[in-house]
RNA sequence: GACCCCUUCGUCUAGAGGUUAGGACACCACUCUUUCACAGUGGAGACACGGGUUCAAUUCCCGUAGGGGUCGCCA
């Protein structure tokens, strides 16, 4: 059977880091085994949901080549739930409670300060009819519960190995609000069953709701033995402090609008926290290869932004121009600019600067006269190539005595105002011969 | 308060009851007749702490400390 893998955010917010983590590991696991991947937004909430998050987080997975063979929302789907709702009342797993929300957070305050797991008490169960009734005439509305059975749980975890928890450690989860809305647990359980999703790969802030969805899905009459899981450690921030205390940091959009490429935040994404070495890849084919649970580690791994940028930085390196040309926002340089560039930036938007350098009037530091003019005395005729910088500096060095450093860097310095660069014999061509007179001679130009 | 997970160079990790504790990234130096980068070579750099078991513990056990997660009518 092939392989389904889901993720699963809530258009809520932006995606960030630590979600586009879970995505990336998703999209790698189906791509890897030529299995579907399917985008679900878990909407449930309808007070955060927002489309226009949910057209971000679509914008954002894209830009990181992420692609699904299937898209859902998952308040397209309440008659799905209804029905599952309905079959879990009809087994008695599912039952009605008319606490309020102040009334459970008082039960829960005064357990905590009592010393005492804050698990709900299950009073709803002991109602009779008549005060059932008497309850509802006050115009108390219920919201349901799902009853679990007790006994351990166990699941094989592909990260985390056996797994196994005691219900009794966790209240019985809340599916349906008072205002009727479903709570993401039931859908989660009924569209992971109506997918086929055979993979769950989400966060470690997932274990316990594992423990409660597989006695909903053996409820509704699943296979739960036929799921694997894969709870993955989360990100913290470069402390060790949990990620989402930065967010500012950890945000997709951010990163992108700071000139990050895309792959080298999935090939970041993809290894970090495993004994993958991180190395840049061009594409998430090339990643999925690499991409296995098995080597994924439980620590939390330290997320760090500063990380990404030699890694954006080879992977412009090893970027032919073909695939940067449209976005330069150059539209007269060439190939040979590329090439002689790429080498010495780390973000794309850096070309330019030495787009300016080359083909831009340049305000020379002010170098040693003699040397310099004995230099242009011997710059060879046009036309130029990439060999001119060669025959050049024989030529300066035969007319100077000079060598090394001191014959190199006045050159370098007067024909770029900098102590460091491309390779001058790259550069040179692309500054052109009357330029370079100019500038040896100390003229703005 | 309960439950789950974790702790090896700065970072991500490998590792086995006896190892010179390995690799990757970052860092430093040298080389590649300048710089940046690449590449190559070399270097510095780690088993959280305390007990126990053992001939031998970083590895197994217990505890402590520290970190992460969960205990929502959020997802």
């Amino acid at each position: 059977m092939s392989i389904i893998t889901r993720f699963a955010p809530s258009p809520t917010g932006h995606l960030h880091v630590g979600n586009a983590r879970i995505a990336i590991a998703n999209a790698l696991l189906s791509l890897r085994d030529g299995g579907r991947f399917v985008l679900r937004y878990d909407d449930t909430d309808v007070e955060r949901s927002r489309d226009e998050y949910a057209d971000s987080i679509a914008d954002d997975l894209t830009w990181l080549g992420i692609e699904w063979d299937e898209v859902v929302r998952q308040s397209a789907r309440l008659d799905e739930y209804r029905g599952a709702a309905s079959k879990l009342e009809k087994l008695g797993r599912l039952y009605k409670c008319y606490e309020t929300r102040e009334e459970l957070e008082l039960k829960r305050k005064h357990l905590l300060s009592s010393k005492q797991p804050p698990i709900y008490d299950r009073g709803a169960l002991a109602l009779s009819d008549g005060e059932r009734a008497s309850l509802e005439a006050e115009g108390r509305r219920a919201h349901w519960r799902f009853k679990l059975a007790p006994g351990e749980i166990t699941w094989a975890d592909l990260v985390r190995g056996p797994q196994h928890y005691d219900p009794a450690n966790v209240s019985d989860p809340v599916l349906i609000r008072e205002d009727g809305t479903f709570l993401y647990t039931l859908p989660s359980v009924v569209d992971d069953m109506a997918f086929g999703v055979t993979h769950i790969v989400r966060g470690e802030d997932h274990v316990t709701n594992t423990a409660v969805q597989l006695q909903i899905m053996e409820a509704l009459g699943g296979t739960p033995a036929s799921l694997s899981f894969a709870h993955l450690p989360l990100l913290v921030g470069p402390e060790g402090e949990p990620l989402s205390k930065r967010l500012g940091t950890a945000s997709l959009r951010e990163m992108r609008d700071d000139g990050l490429e895309p792959m080298a935040l999935a090939s970041m994404l993809a290894a970090l926290g495993t004994s993958e070495a991180v190395a840049v890849c061009h594409d998430l084919v090339a990643l999925a290869t690499t991409f296995n649970f098995a080597h994924v580690s439980r620590n939390s791994p330290r997320f760090d932004p500063n990380n990404l940028w030699p890694l954006n930085a080879q992977l412009l390196q090893e970027t032919p121009f073909a695939a940067v040309a449209d976005r330069l926002g150059l539209p007269d340089a060439d190939e040979a600019f590329w090439i002689a560039v790429r080498g010495n930036i780390d973000r794309l938007a850096g070309a330019r600067e030495w787009w300016v350098i080359c083909h831009e009037p340049l305000t020379p530091v002010p170098g040693e006269m003699d040397f310099l003019t004995a230099a242009a005395e011997v710059l060879p005729p046009a036309p130029w190539d990439g060999e001119t910088f060669r025959a050049w500096v024989a030529a300066v060095k035969a007319e100077t005595g000079r060598k090394g450093k001191a014959l190199f860097m006045p050159l370098r310095v007067a024909l770029t105002g900098r102590d460091h660069g491309p390779e001058l014999h790259n550069l040179l061509p692309l500054i052109g011969r009357e330029r370079v007179l100019k500038r040896l001679s100390g003229d703005v130009a």
